[in-house]
DNA sequence: TTTTGTAAGTAAGTTTTACTCACCTTTTGT
DNA sequence: ACAAAAGGTGAGTAAAACTTACTTACAAAA
């Protein structure tokens, strides 16, 4: 696992910066060194002073926006009292983010999972918190007697973020608009009493 | 859209084979064409006589492993009668085809996705078919009034198939072993009747 | 003030790898 | 029989990721 920087020169936040913003017009294959360099006004060899290869810049900026949502969500739910509420907070708050952020989106749904790599680095580590804090949120809730006591917490995770996912893929990759809260609602509601009749 | 061969040269089916295998103890991007080719026994030259580039390669070894899929899915679901055996049958059926071929669990769900022109492949156009068929069955559902007449079609196959994939993901991710029986019907418990109490 | 060690940044390679193209060889339709 | 198409080859090209040897700035110790 690679440990995160603490100084920030400005060499290395303006190619973060560069890659980020290239990041808005294409794919990750299609940008190129050369290219984030000239965008950032740097030379390529500084780009592998800061950075591993170009795979560690992309989880590197992972992170950067991962820190920022994670600490969105860590609030959001605080803020809520029962577990189902708290619930439907991380799944707003989730779809929100997404939605206003479709370069983080588009990085964290599908540009890093292809690379082993990623799951050993800093950013898969902050995924790995979130969906641990789903799972904390559901254990509560069951010793609180507010959901069945035979749910099974890493299942009931994987349902929510999975639907999370798959809500955003589609507006991600052909561009759609969302209706967060119909969504978000629509999946608690799923989630809370069954579609069964 | 790229439409699908017709016939099969030895050559081509030895370059799709060798690939599977390389697939099997690699990343995409670990695999070079020098590679495939040696392993198959053929030049680097014939590798582009029936494919456009590397990535359309992979996708016609998804789209080859789909069309399995699908139809074995297809018949599982053609076997029951209620909606939520159907479903069922599909979760299953889809974790056990999973489980079963790592390789093409893992093309579809991690290496697949980063590339726009994945979403124009013949591949693609074989997901779009299995979730439109989660689809229709949710909608013989409410029809039928198996299911509640609010539910809403598309993002309950959201939420199915969000859940499915999130519990092969770790499974591919980390080589672990996975529990069909229990994970399916553990899925379709929540979606059915709910968490809540 | 001078020295020294380190971080920031540069510029010109090198290597790897996907992809091309002109050329043979075998099969097939008429 | 023979043209045409399909199967297959091997050397070559270009682009892009990465390396490395170097210079400049700059702070702290001497």
């Amino acid at each position: 696992m690679k440990s995160v920087n603490k100084t920030s020169p400005p060499g290395r936040i303006k190619i973060m910066a560069s890659f980020s913003t290239l990041m808005g017009t294409k794919d990750f294959q299609s940008i190129t060194i050369a290219e984030i360099a000239k965008n950032a006004g740097v030379t390529e060899g500084l780009i592998y002073k800061y950075f591993k290869d170009k795979k560690d810049l992309l989880y590197q900026v992972l992170y950067q926006h991962f820190a920022g949502f994670l600490s969105l969500v860590q609030d959001r739910t605080a803020a809520e009292n029962s577990c189902i509420a708290k619930l439907e907070a991380i799944v707003s708050a989730s779809l929100e983010s997404y939605s206003q952020n479709r370069v983080f989106a588009r990085i964290l749904l599908l540009e890093v999972r292809n690379s082993p790599a990623y799951f050993d680095s800093c950013a898969y580590a902050m995924v790995k918190k979130y969906s641990r804090l789903i799972r904390e949120i559901v254990c509560e809730g069951i010793a609180k007697k507010e959901l069945k006591p035979d749910t099974d917490p890493f299942l009931l995770q994987k349902v929510i973020l999975g639907a999370i996912e798959h809500t955003c893929l589609k507006q991600v990759i052909f561009d759609r608009e969302l209706d967060v809260q119909a969504a978000s609602s629509g999946i608690i509601n799923i989630v809370s009493y069954g579609v069964k009749k």
